[in-house]
RNA sequence: GCAGGUGUAGCUCAAUUGGUUAGAGCACUCCCCUGUCACGGGAGAGGUUGCGGGUUCGAGCCCCGUCACUUGCGCCA
């Protein structure tokens, strides 16, 4: 017989069937026992009746045990059903019980609705908590945001390219990078794919691609990780900065209707609202962003160079009253804090052309136009202190002729906690790296506290 | 890197102002239970209170050091 599916069951009251799948929980009550089962696509109540065969196996079986079971659909008595419950109006009768594997007891309950160790105890199990409802929601949402980029972009006639994950010399300042041993070289593991994207973008006009990067930064909060997936796009042939930001805004907003529409399930068993987007997100310049915060907050940030996280959410504060709008647009940053590749405005070359896209206190994405000019561009690489040797294929995209261009870049992790609400970043990787964990905590194995004989 | 908070059973937590043998729920083992759905009831097992030192007749609780976790700031295309 074929292994049915348990989100098929509901079409199938009064047949035979094979279920495959773990077990969710047991609950033994001498003569009855129940057994919750789940497969990839759900969850369904199994009963074994006084009698049956499967008696001797479902008084063994504990939780995580893997199976296939035969079992016949039945509808439930109407005063056992549970109509909120996934397959709540039927149950399985067990006939039969294979095992196919057994599972130790596990360190914690994972049957309830809520993930109850916290987070560093989730993570140090990662194997079993990525089992856990909680964390199958996370990466349902996670998977519909990429795929509604990806989906986005190629309706938009991106052309998807993978950008490599090994680069030369450092090519820009700013966030520090891992060095890696590359036969005789130094490598290092990219920090972003933008100089890669813009060289392809003056072949193809325009590019996406989902990209891993990596980034050293100190840094141990609940919004960093050292390995991130970035969702990348560039393109060709902008007006003005504005063509950018008019896609970034396009893009989200598809990524949240797909969410809307396809994880309804994820978002509610998460207790997540979505951010709201109106029809044109308020787009500030930093100065008017700055002054903003002063009127309402009277915290004087203006002439600072940047927003810290107090000014953004302040700031997301201000415009989700005014407005209701959960996002906001801060462009025109001074010219010399951004990137060489930044396109300074014509009209005070001391702000540029970049942008970040703010969303409940947090940056969400970054992008703007870029430096189309060769001479131009030489002469910021110049000014910010950079070897052009060291990026001479870059160089030569632009110095054989590139259209004026912008793009954006942004984190599928940072985007995932921000649409579901979550606290801290490491929920929204699957294996997160951080300062002081790749898959077990350092801590753990190499820096025990010194016992008195070795002091 | 700086500042704060926390550290008690496998997990989540309790323990009066410093006072006897550190408790509970879940998980685990055994027993009972025909409608449960995080089932319920009974019994059992499970602890160097992160680690080291100090004060005290007496420390889970106070002090010092140290390690870990955590939040915020800093850093962060």
């Amino acid at each position: 017989m074929k292994r049915t599916y348990i989100k098929d069951l509901e079409g199938k009251v009064g047949e035979e069937v094979i279920i495959k799948g773990w077990i969710n929980i047991r609950r033994d009550q001498g003569k009855l026992i129940f057994l919750d089962f789940r497969d990839m696509t759900g969850l369904v109540q199994g009963v074994v009746l006084p009698g049956s065969n499967a008696k001797t196996n479902a008084e063994k079986i504990r939780s995580e045990w893997v199976v296939s079971v035969k079992g016949k659909v039945n509808e439930r008595p109407e005063k056992n059903r549970q109509a909120d419950k996934q397959n709540g109006n039927i149950e399985l009768e067990i006939l039969e019980i294979d095992i196919l594997a057994e599972a130790e007891s596990l360190p914690f309950d994972m049957s309830g609705n809520e993930l109850e160790p916290e987070l560093p105890i989730q993570l140090d199990h990662r194997a079993i908590t990525l089992r856990h409802k909680k964390y199958q929601s996370i990466f349902k949402v996670q998977n519909t945001i990429i795929d509604s980029f990806r989906e986005f972009m190629k309706e938009n006639n991106f052309f998807e390219f993978h950008a490599p994950s090994i680069t030369p010399a450092v090519a820009e300042g700013g966030s520090e990078v891992f060095e890696i041993g590359y036969f005789d070289h130094k490598a290092y593991l990219t920090q972003s794919p933008q100089l890669y994207k813009q060289v392809a973008m003056t072949a193809f006009e325009r590019v996406f691609s989902v990209n891993k990067i990596f980034r050293a930064e100190p840094s141990q909060t609940t919004r960093h990780l050292t390995e991130i997936i970035s969702l990348d796009a560039e393109m060709a042939f902008i007006e003005s900065w504005k063509d950018i930001r008019d896609m970034a805004e396009n893009t989200v907003k598809r990524i949240i209707t797909n969410v809307q529409k396809s994880c309804q399930q994820e978002l509610t068993s998460l207790k997540a609202t979505l951010p709201e987007m109106i029809d044109y997100t308020p787009t500030l310049s930093l100065k008017e962003a700055q002054e903003k915060i002063f009127e309402h907050f009277k915290r004087d940030v203006r002439g600072e160079k940047d927003l810290n996280p107090e000014d953004e959410r302040n700031l997301c504060e201000i415009i989700k009253k005014e407005t209701n709008s959960d996002f906001v647009f801060v462009y025109g940053y001074p010219t010399k804090k951004k990137p060489f590749y930044v396109y300074p405005n014509p009209e005070n070359s001391e702000v540029n052309e970049g942008m970040d896209l703010l969303c409940r206190g947090v940056e969400w994405l970054s992008g703007g136009r870029r430096i189309n000019d060769y001479k131009q561009l030489l002469a910021h690489v110049e000014a910010w202190n950079m070897d052009p040797k060291k990026i001479k294929m870059f160089l030569d995209a632009f110095r054989y002729g590139a259209p004026p261009e912008g793009g954006f870049a942004f984190g599928a992790e940072r985007i995932t906690m921000q649409l579901l609400g979550l606290k801290n970043i490491r929920e929204a990787s699957m294996f997160p790296r951080d300062m002081d964990r790749i898959d077990e905590r350092f801590a753990e194995t190499e820096n025990q506290a010194p016992s008195p004989e070795n002091k």
